[in-house]
Parts: structure tokens; sequence; C-alpha cells
DNA sequence: GGCATGATTTCGGCATGCCGAAAAAACTGC
DNA sequence: GCAGTTTTTTCGGCATGCCGAAATCATGCC
């Protein structure tokens, strides 16, 4: 039981809990990785049996320590193929998700540890998430997100959620990038929407967009 | 039924015609593969409904033009790979062949294409056989296999197999390397094994070696 | 020509992961 | 507290690849 799917389970639990700590039930591990209800449950019954995660019939989803610890590993990975494509190979941030969910689960460690070697061992991918130590350590920026952020609050971008490409080129083209600095001058009332200002202006951003950014506390 | 498995059995086929065209039975490739015979049998039905191979019952397997294409474009995958790993991550060349093996079906031909590119798109791997370009066309250096060359005959070392790892640090310990310029001395009658000079002095060689080197025609 | 031997194929089975439909349990609002 | 909804689980099924055992075919030898 330590197949790619495994891998691909414990990460999904994992990034669930990775910014905003609840636990995750199989419907929401489901919804991620796009399959079935009844798969999911079958999965982690497997992955209980295997000793990777805790779960009591009808119960919410936890890993064991050592689920996280295959689950930090598969995530530093996964950043770190993210990292390699985006500097040595011309990927677009937006560009690189799917390729490296192939390759995390096809390189062997030692060839990993010589790419991130070649990195310069980098601490965060393009995206701004933390790259854990080969070692399991993982080092996290104090983040609030955006949406959470009061009007006045001023800091750099240390974080963009990866979920979705189209938004990661909207974000691009408007200016907002990895380490620019944004104000946050208010919520418009009614609209649901914020607004920010960056460099190059002022910028009105949804609730999903608020929900994707993280600025330095 | 383009799935790793069948890109495997048909660089398989392939690769037994590489070297010495004669044709490939179902329990060749099943040694070759690690299979079962009746695995093997399966597969190749399977192969031969998709139109990638050619096959009778009881009859020998070979690839159509479709299976073809599709094996060139696997070597010259796994080549590539395994000249990166060499030349970019300090593998020596028997350490590569499993590392390729699984890389070879998990990079995108997009990555693929930039590590070549980043190569200079090199024309051989750390073994001396060809790599095919990215179009398929596959060139290949006139050799004579070392067991087949008369008294006299002197070369360099054009290509050495990979097949067994154990031989080539053998190999690399008696100084026979890819471009080593040989000498054949003679058959030691009854031994069976050849005398061949090298660069660093006389070598004796079993037959198992003899057909694992090609030198310069 | 007949027959033994070895290669090939067929067959039932197994493991992994996935699905949809139906049953069971858990929440919800009133 | 209870009925309706939603979530979770169970169940039968399917696809891919693999295996060993048994049946079938091909071949060479006498």
């Amino acid at each position: 039981m330590r197949s790619t799917a495994a891998e691909d389970y414990v990460k999904a639990i994992y990034h669930h809990t990775e910014w905003q700590p609840e636990p995750v039930t199989p419907s929401q591990l489901a919804t991620r990785l796009g399959l079935a209800n009844s798969t999911v449950t079958e999965m982690v019954k497997k992955l209980a049996a295997a000793g990777l995660v805790h779960h009591r019939p009808y119960g919410a989803v936890e890993l064991t320590p050592e689920g996280r610890r295959l689950a930090v590993r598969q995530v530093r990975r996964h950043r770190v193929v993210e990292t390699w494509l985006v500097e040595r190979h011309g990927y677009e941030w937006d560009e690189v998700h799917d390729e490296a969910e192939i390759l995390e689960h096809a390189l062997s460690d030692r060839l990993l540890e010589s790419i991130a070697a070649s990195l310069g061992d980098p601490e965060r991918d393009p995206h701004g998430d933390p790259i854990p130590a080969a070692d399991g350590t993982v080092r996290r920026p104090d983040a609030v997100l955006l949406a959470d952020a009061p009007a006045g609050h001023e800091g750099a971008v240390v974080r963009i959620s990866d979920e979705d490409p189209a938004m990661l080129r909207f974000l691009a083209d408007a200016g907002i990038a990895l380490d620019a600095r944004l104000t946050v001058l208010g919520v418009k009332p009614y609209s649901g929407s914020m607004q920010v200002r960056a460099l190059r202006g002022t910028v009105d951003v949804g609730p999903d967009v608020a929900r994707a950014i993280w600025l330095a506390a």
C-alpha cells in the first residue's frame, strides 16, 4: 500500500489542512481528486489498514504521523518539480501542475535530490508554497488570507493558490505576482469584491480571488 | 491501448531487431520483459488488435509501421533520459537503466524535448546506442560485433550493450569504454574467449562480453 | 507417418482502482 | 422527536495486467 494512488490521497488530505486546519471529509476528498465518493471510502479503508490515516466510519479523515510523513515527502517532490519546470524549462507557473503531478511519482529520491540541489535547494515554489526540506521539516511563513485582511493592511504576496490556472493568468495580467506589495483598500458593499492597490494601480478582486491570495502578516 | 505496458512491449520487440534482425518469438519477449509466456501471448493479441504488431497464432511477432513509430519514440525517450542522467546528474552508465525505464513513460513530449535540447540534441547515449531524432529518423553506425570480428580487426568501440550492469562495471575497470580503440588478437582455442588489445593492455573476454561489444567496421 | 518435446495459447484466478446504484447512517429544520 | 435530505458505505461490476496449470500446436527424429 505505497502506490501512486495512496500518495495522491495522503497528499490531498495534507493539502486540505495546510492553510486552514479543518478535518477533511470523504466527499471533499472525492471532489478534490475527481473520484466517486464510493471510491474514496474504499481507498480510505485501505489507507487506514496500512496505517496512513485514522478513520472511524462516517467520520472525517486524518493523517497518522506516518501518513503525514508520506504526504510531506510527496509535497516536497511536487513543488521541487514545479520549481524546476519553471526555472529550467521555461514553463509558466500556470502550466506546471499536471506535469508535476505525474513526475512526482516517477522520480527516484536520488534524482529528485539532485534536481533540488541543482536549483539551490529552494524553500518555496513558484506559487509561494513552502517546499518541505528533505528531512520533512516545513517552514511556513506567517500569512493572512487576503479575504481576512482588514482594510488598511499592507503586505507582500506570500502565496497564491495553484488551484485554478485561469485565475493565475488573470492575476499575472493584473500585475499581482509573488512578492508584489498589496494594500487592502476595503470591501465594496454588496458586490462582495475587495478593492486592492497594487503597484500598477487599483484592482477589484472577487471572493474567489480573495481566498486564493495570502499576504505577509 | 497506449499504456505504459504497450510501450514496453513494442520497445522490447524493436530492441530485439535493432542489432540483429531476426523475428521475435513470444517466449523471447517473455524472457526479456520478465513475464510469463501466457501474459505475453495475451498482450500480443491486444497489441495486434490495436494495430501495433502483426501476429498469426504460433508465429513470430513483428511491428507494424505504427508500432515501429511508437517503439522508436520510446527508444528516443529512454536514451535521452539516460544521457541526461549521466551528463547532468552524476549517474554512472551502469546505473541509469532502471530510472530511465520509469521516466520514459512519465515525461511529457514538451519536457523531453526541452531536456534533449539542453543536452545539445545528442545523437548517441552513454552506451553508444543511437538516439532516434524527434521525427523518428534513426542513424545507425556501421559496426561489427566483437564476437564476429576477424583476428587483426582494429576499430573503436561504437556500442556496448546495456543489458548487464555488472558487465558494464567489469568493462569500465578493464579500460574498455566507448570510443576506446581495440585490436582483435584472436580466439583462444577451447576456452572460447577472445584476446583483445586495449590501450591499457591485453584483455581476455568471454563469449558473453564478445557479444556485447560492437566495433567500428 | 507417428510421436515426443518444446513452444504457444487458453482458461480460471488474483490484485488494484475505479464506477453507479442502493442501503445505512448522520445531520437538519421544524 | 421525527421526517427529509445529504453523506457515507456496501455491493456488484468493469478494465488492465499479471500468473500457473492445462490444452493445443509445430517440429524434428526415427
